[in-house]
DNA sequence: ATACCAATGTTATTTGTGCAAACAAACTCT
DNA sequence: AGAGTTTGTTTGCACAAATAACATTGGTAT
């Protein structure tokens, strides 16, 4: 009967606009500092008025801040935003061989850098990663620390946030995320290295408004991310993007899965080895990086089986880019340091398909380490920031 | 000075929300149907009151209709909400061979089909689809029609709304969209048949709720259809999922796309064909559906030909499951008609695989030509509500 | 009969969001 | 000093959803 004012109700309904501008905000930013908040405006599409709410936002959360004022010709001068550089994320690029840990802040810097011996066990492997993260830290007093990414070597489930599959380190099934988090306090994000390498290109490299990508790990074996519509692909189960054990011949030495076939047999730096084994005698076993410097200083031999190790990519890409249509073609991996011998004959193998339309742009990551780091780091702000890319409007 | 009251700004701004809103109780209300507004609201998160602001505008625009009141126990009775079947769709299935054309309504039933003859010339065949589609328009006259959806053998444009790649049919580069719309008076929407397969299914039937899946088209040739993350995958020119032309294989017969391996010499229907012919020498020439009919009455070398062929469809799924990790795997054309034959082996094909998890299910489309009409239906009904399929939440 | 209960559906109020236009600030040029 | 220009802020408005009170519609207990 009476009609009681209703006290405090908290509504959020608008709460999902708000955001995307915020992420829209945060994107243009981003991509554009120092950049005045007119400017913003006029890329986002925006009103100033929405721009200046949303910003203040952002500074009051820390994750930009006021730089210096613009000396321009006539008008009020604009006074310019950009990344709070104070805020920073841990990093950890885990490989079967070693470890390095980083610290990277909002816009993909690295303030520094640490090795941490491998550990096969676990649960030691992760505490030192914890102590070397700590004492990284401690370095840096002034900062603020955002969260902790780390790039793995194998498959993350994304439910149980352990490693899936792993053949390269024994960390299956442990759980790294929550160990970490007790020992550093922080929240961590996992992820799988190619889809590591994936964000950081387009967080902070070449794939800023690319919506369509493959990129392609190759070393002692080959794995791929995928990026349709500006998102990563999980698939079902979060298996999706094992290319390196697709079949793309009938015939050829068995790989490690058990199968006959797999392109990894075909493309990666142990089928090099293998073409340069075949020519040159079993006498010679260099590694793969004597393969590598041989053929930049003009062996005829281990020019021919990096012929045959690009043949076996371009193969496979042919499936790939049939399948999805890229724009680009990423690569990494060991293959890249001699990428103006291989990427050639790469291209070459891929124009050869009957299907009109441009052939997608090849581009050869120069330092993977650096893009697993950084790729850990954007995992961490995609988590932080909302999980749509360079959405458009209002 | 002197502020004038904004006479007509329309402003805009929450639309987003509401539309989203609007497709997420179309969607809660056309996969339960008859439905209550207060189980629409339990089911999709949303208050009771905005979900009968949004019934009444969705009543309103004619896209559903009360129904029955129910008999409960205690308490009021709801009136039921189902999808206005006065509302229709003109569909057309372009094949090769033959046309077919229906009306269909928003829950994909059929009212009425019809058939029409195939017309190399494109504006003489456009045209028999426009008189035949006013036909059977004029057989409902108290149902408005929506829109116009067409189901065709090749590659869409998405930016011109043209035919980009059709091998089977010569109306590549033609209006065809233009000029029924100019002839019919509606909005008209084109799309390439294995891509409508997939609507069809999402839509009305076994993807409901299901974010990854394949779909793979088996006739004369091979041709797929991507679901990734609930959306239809286009690639960076539209192009994606062309699958026919993976090369699988080192050798084999040429193709006519000038390659040899590619995965539709050894899946399609005409590969089973060589199979025979191979077994039972070149002297008998059964068509297709003979092979199939001489294959379920026992005819053994028919047997070991579509075993063949099961081979090489698996073979290439391998491919596609790994890449991909999907959920369901469906199979559309000729090949389903003897699925209880081809179906087992392909799955045991595809269980030969070193990769942990479930392996997805497979289902053969019964119905192709429904599913090719009912999808053309359900690109209109994308259009139309909103493109974002079954996103959660407020 | 009357009061009460249990569900469904509606209405009024409140909150949060963006836009548009007016306003304020800061600086240059004449 | 004053006009002009550009940046950034304030204000009033429209719109959408949440909330909670209210109305509706039947059954059932007293």
């Amino acid at each position: 009967m009476t009609r009681l004012p209703s006290p405090a109700p908290s509504t959020r309904t608008a709460a999902p606009i708000r955001d995307h501008n915020r992420d829209l905000v945060l994107e243009v930013l981003r991509c554009n500092q120092p950049i005045s908040r007119v400017d913003i405006a006029r890329r986002s599409g925006l009103q100033r008025s929405t721009v200046s709410a949303i910003v203040d936002g952002l500074i009051e959360e820390r994750w930009i801040r006021e730089g210096q004022v613009l000396k321009t010709a006539r008008g009020r001068r604009p006074t310019m935003l950009t990344m709070n550089d104070d805020l920073v994320i841990l990093v950890a690029d885990v490989r079967p061989t070693q470890t390095i840990l980083a610290v990277v802040d909002l816009n993909g810097r690295f303030l520094d850098r640490t090795l941490v011996p491998v550990i096969t066990n676990a649960k030691q492997g992760v505490d030192a990663i914890a102590e070397g993260m700590k004492r990284l830290q401690a370095q840096f007093p002034d900062k603020t620390c955002e969260g902790v990414g780390i790039s793995l070597p194998g498959r993350v489930d994304k439910r149980s946030h352990r490693l899936a599959l792993a053949p390269n380190l024994p960390w299956v099934g442990f759980d790294i995320r929550g160990a970490l988090q007790k020992r550093l306090g922080l929240q961590v994000e996992l992820e799988n290295a190619a889809n590591a390498c994936m964000l950081s290109e387009q967080w902070f490299g070449r794939l800023q408004g690319i919506r369509n990508a493959v990129l392609v790990t190759i070393s002692e074996g080959v794995g791929a991310a995928l990026l349709v519509n500006g998102n990563l692909v999980e698939g079902a189960t979060g298996m999706a993007g094992e290319l390196g054990h697709i079949p793309i011949a009938d015939s050829g030495p068995q790989c490690a899965c058990g199968q006959v076939g797999c392109w990894e047999m075909f493309a990666s730096s142990r089928a090099a080895l293998r073409y340069f084994h075949e020519s040159a005698g079993p006498s010679q076993t260099p590694t793969i990086q004597q393969l590598l410097n041989m053929e930049a200083s003009g062996n005829e031999k281990a020019r021919i089986a990096l012929e045959k190790q690009a043949r076996g990519i371009g193969r496979g890409l042919r499936i790939v880019t049939a399948t999805f249509d890229p724009e680009v073609i990423l690569f990494a991996g060991d293959i890249t340091l001699r990428w103006d011998t291989v990427g050639p004959i790469v291209a070459s193998e891929l124009s050869n398909r009957m299907l009109t339309g441009a052939p997608p742009k090849l581009i050869a990551l120069a330092d993977g380490e650096a893009a697993r780091l950084r790729g850990a780091a954007a995992v961490v702000l995609q988590r932080h920031t909302g999980f749509k890319r360079l959405t458009v409007l209002r």
